[in-house]
DNA sequence: AATACAAAAATTATCTATAATTTTAAACCA
DNA sequence: TGGTTTAAAATTATAGATAATTTTTGTATT
């Protein structure tokens, strides 16, 4: 993670707050209390305030008037959502970016997708994936797209990490080298499709809750 | 505007000035400056860097740490990103909208469009604009998708202001025509492909700058 | 025992004040 | 005159304090 000595406080704030979301760390429904977030961080509240306006526009808090902020809860329909989202920007994205893509590239997102193969865990295999995707993605040079993609990895992560937060087997990624593949023989339309595919892959597996029972959890992995 | 009453102070400070960068009143890379604000608000400066966060997650504003936030500016080519975004989430909306569809909410829309039509300046043809395409999207029951088309109809709204802010000859709009008219004959993928073309229709238009030269200003018009 | 009410505690939202930084203006020197 | 340094003003960012609201807790009442 990137410690920007010169972000503003507030900046700070939101980024370790938004790992703790993504992550799990702190559950969906949470209350966000400032005086307590701003004792840890060691400042006044108003920075934290600020952070909070950040995470509510990146869909991580939910905030009503005088009744403070929670950590914004999710069901299967928000993971379809992110996912079709995701699905139809980047695509979108990688028609732009697919003439701008050059073989180090190309080569730099065939090793990414080694390591998410190689990856033991969720969270490593999560940030091999974003690597590979915006790798690819980034060339498009469409800045705002690129901010809404990025939020909705972030969406993607948790949904992720909630099902898969302890338990997790390495799957090596098909869909990856076939996209990889067709843009190296210049066959845009196909890596787009397969893309467009392999983004609302929505994986499904039981998960135990707390009182013993066990119920369906999803997660987009792709 | 709804001037709903129980809106936290930054909050109100953020739709206000939003309105006023759509509209043009204050220009691209103008500075917003906090303590001026919340004099002409009656406030303190805190909820008015609350409200700038808020400008900054709709892309209305761009703030670099310690040196404060200016009103964002764009060119042809963000004006061409936020189109293409606009075609591939409004599509995206269109298609699971469509099922929900109703007689009563197309009659609606055509009012809009008629609306659109009559109307006599950009500001009104906008609103109704904007009707319409709320109309036949919001039945998607996406709401992450609804925001992140509510913000790009603004990016939109500011690139139309810009370009037609004095003279506006009415168009009428044979698009919003044809998407309805597939619509009720259940044809959504037609529906769609137009959607997704009007979507990315450019205007454009020479305007007369300070220095008396011309030049060409670029609009999305659907 | 359950519900309704009231007082206390906790929390949010805002204001005023202060420190740090940047921008602007002025003076200075080559 | 043109550029550079220095001082002043303006501005941002944060802290500390206060008012208003909500949540919690305890108590009475049916």
């Amino acid at each position: 993670m990137a410690k920007t000595a010169d972000d503003t406080i507030a900046v700070r704030i939101s980024k370790v707050l938004a790992d703790r979301i993504i992550s799990g760390v702190i559950e969906p429904g949470a209350r966000l209390r400032q005086d307590h977030i701003a004792e840890e961080f060691q400042t006044s509240h108003v920075p934290v305030r600020e952070a909070f306006r950040r995470l509510e526009a990146q869909g991580l808090a939910t905030g009503e008037p005088r009744r403070g902020v929670r950590v914004a809860s999710f069901d299967l329909g928000e993971v379809r959502e992110v996912a079709e989202m995701r699905a139809a920007l980047e695509v979108l994205a990688l028609r732009h970016a697919a003439p701008h893509l050059t073989a180090a590239i190309l080569h730099l997102a065939e090793e990414a997708t080694k390591a998410g193969d190689k990856s033991r865990d969720v969270r490593s295999w999560e940030e091999a994936n974003r690597t590979f995707h915006r790798l690819i993605l980034a060339p498009c040079g469409m800045p705002r797209l690129l901010a809404t993609i990025d939020d909705l990895h972030a969406a993607s992560a948790r949904f992720l990490f909630a099902a898969w937060r302890s338990e997790w087997e390495t799957r090596t990624d098909q869909d990856h080298r076939a996209i990889l593949s067709a843009l190296r023989q210049g066959n845009t339309e196909s890596a787009a499709a397969t893309l467009g595919r392999h983004v609302q892959w929505i994986g499904q597996k039981p998960v135990k809750t707390a009182s013993g029972r066990t119920r369906d959890a999803f997660a987009i992995v792709g």
